[in-house]
DNA sequence: GGAGTTATACTCATAGCGAGCATAAGGAAA
DNA sequence: TTTCCTTATGCTCGCTATGAGTATAACTCC
């Protein structure tokens, strides 16, 4: 049916002309643990695992995969995309460089060392973002001053207020609460402000403040902020935090994992009351003696969950404390 | 800082050896008129605006945005990416097709006619995805009879049990209830199912059955399906709907845009008073003498809002009515 | 055996939301 | 003009989800 309309637009798609066009993959691969949300990194930490899109690659999931695995030996599990950019190639010559970007969900258990790649918390990226402990230091320290300051110093009021109504959106100031989601937002401000050294890099930068949190090279940084913030999201509808976590575990665990993930604590009690009224886990039977205190029973993911709902609904509950 | 370590991470990023790579901007372009949902086509409604990235473009977005007001003289306004795909080229020469496909919102003003572009119901292409007047005849009649039997057929039980399982809740059979959210699941179930045409294309389809919802070139109603999940789940926890009203509208107006992306009727009552009592809209003062019935005051939305909250949580009353 | 620590069970109060009833204010038909 | 139909708008009811706190239970370590 109708194949002269299909025939017609046919060259809108499969165009003729090849342009010249570079694609990356760059995966953020995430872990937890001992409480801790690491990232997967290579050439020091300074670089998410990336690699140009081959001809070999059947998919743009098996190219990404088959990166991370070369340069890091580490096998992929869940995998998701976040983004695709594009820039003008920066070697000069008239290339578009696209980079399409993943977010990948494992466990850190083969840990051997590796002068190359390794896993990185990522709260060394984004110190701020790590609220376990009540508001780190460097917000009321270093952060907000130096924000407020740059809010201050806009050409006109209205652009100034404009500044000053972001900054207390996204880092929860007057009646604003804090919200662990605004990973991003609260990157691309401190970008704008000039507070990240991504932004003032090649810059001829009179005096070098001390600017926290640890750099990556290109937008990495960005990236692995999209992440985060697409991470913090999603376990709060989907069952996504059972790919980081072993095959069994206590109750404990796995809110101290999403703890980390969150950057916030979790009320203990209702936190238990949700997982268990939704059916995601089983108990194994066994349980296990805990550092200290009344040993706890240990608990698997119900896979039974993927089949039957497929895409549950997992709700993270919120606290102040 | 680092410098070295930088460096050395280059070649990682802006890789050397170019790849022969074609990239295409798809856009999926969604107005609401007259309480229908309607998408941008091109070629006798059987292709999405689409192009070629090219050297010219500054951004992704700009390039989508030249595109389409190419191929459609309609300007854009609202932007989202949704998805990359990537195939071997269909040419047969050794290129890696990309398609990077964009959300877009605007109103259908200017209704000029066009032999090759126009605006299209999305319930052409998927009939079984409007429930505003109840369940589509073609689900009870067509659809699930043959999804069923496609199940059965399986190789093995276990296979069986699978399908039926997935088919079960895409569809809301058994204790599921229909979510409207659904859309891509449901269409690669009836792909998996061969029960769309894009799925039996070009193969030897002995008997040709009539199979429901128009087709469209290539893989675009896979786009198209992928663009009215994501703005489904969108218009729950952003204030995007906006971007399709008029300046001025009444609340029942805003309540049959939503109703008409959602494919489902919600409750009037709620739907005013959780609209009201966030804030997303004001008076204009001016009153509407509708169609028949009581006159309705007109709203605007409140563009403040984007600068106090950025971001609001609209939510969706839903219903079963 | 007592203190400290974690596990686990309940209770309570409230906000949000699905539903439905009731009234207001127009136009069209009788 | 009266009645009826239709849409607009206001308000109430009841249930559920969820934030928060209290109370035990069951271990380990002194």
């Amino acid at each position: 049916m109708q194949d002269k309309a299909i025939q017609a637009a046919k060259h809108l798609v499969g165009n003729s002309r090849s342009q010249i066009v570079n694609a990356d993959l760059i995966a953020v691969v995430i872990a937890v643990t001992n409480g801790e949300p690491r990232s997967l990194t290579i050439e020091q930490a300074h670089a998410l695992p990336s690699g140009p899109l081959e001809l070999g690659h059947r998919s743009l999931q098996s190219g990404l995969r088959a990166w991370v695995e070369r340069q890091t030996g580490h096998p992929l599990g869940y995998i998701e995309q976040l983004y695709t950019f594009a820039d003008r190639d920066r070697t000069g010559d008239e290339h578009v460089q696209i980079s399409i970007s993943y977010l990948g969900l494992t466990r850190e258990e083969q840990a051997e060392r590796s002068a190359t790649h390794g896993w990185r918390s990522w709260y060394d990226y984004f110190p701020w973002e790590d609220h376990r402990a009540g508001v780190p230091p460097v917000l009321p320290d270093i952060l907000m001053p130096r924000l407020l300051a740059w809010a201050g110093d806009a050409q006109d009021p209205n652009m100034s207020h404009d500044r000053r109504q972001r900054v207390a959106y996204a880092f929860g100031l007057d009646d604003h609460d804090w919200n662990e989601e605004l990973v991003l937002q609260r990157y691309e401000l401190l970008y704008e402000a000039a507070l990240v050294e991504e932004a003032v890099r090649g810059r001829d930068n009179g005096s070098p403040r001390s600017i926290p949190g640890r750099p990556m090279i290109a937008d990495h940084r960005r990236i692995l902020a999209t992440a985060i913030a697409r991470l913090r999201t999603k376990i709060k509808y989907r069952p996504v935090v059972f790919e980081l976590m072993p095959p069994a575990f206590t109750l404990l665990q796995l809110q101290r994992t999403v703890e980390a993930l969150a950057g916030r604590l979790v009320h203990k009690q209702n936190f238990r009351r949700l997982i268990e009224q939704q059916d995601l886990v089983e108990e194994t039977g066994e349980t296990m003696s805990a550092t200290g205190g009344r040993p706890a029973k240990r608990f698997r993911f119900r896979q039974a969950i993927l089949a039957e709902r497929a895409v549950a609904g997992t709700k993270l509950p919120l606290s102040r404390t």
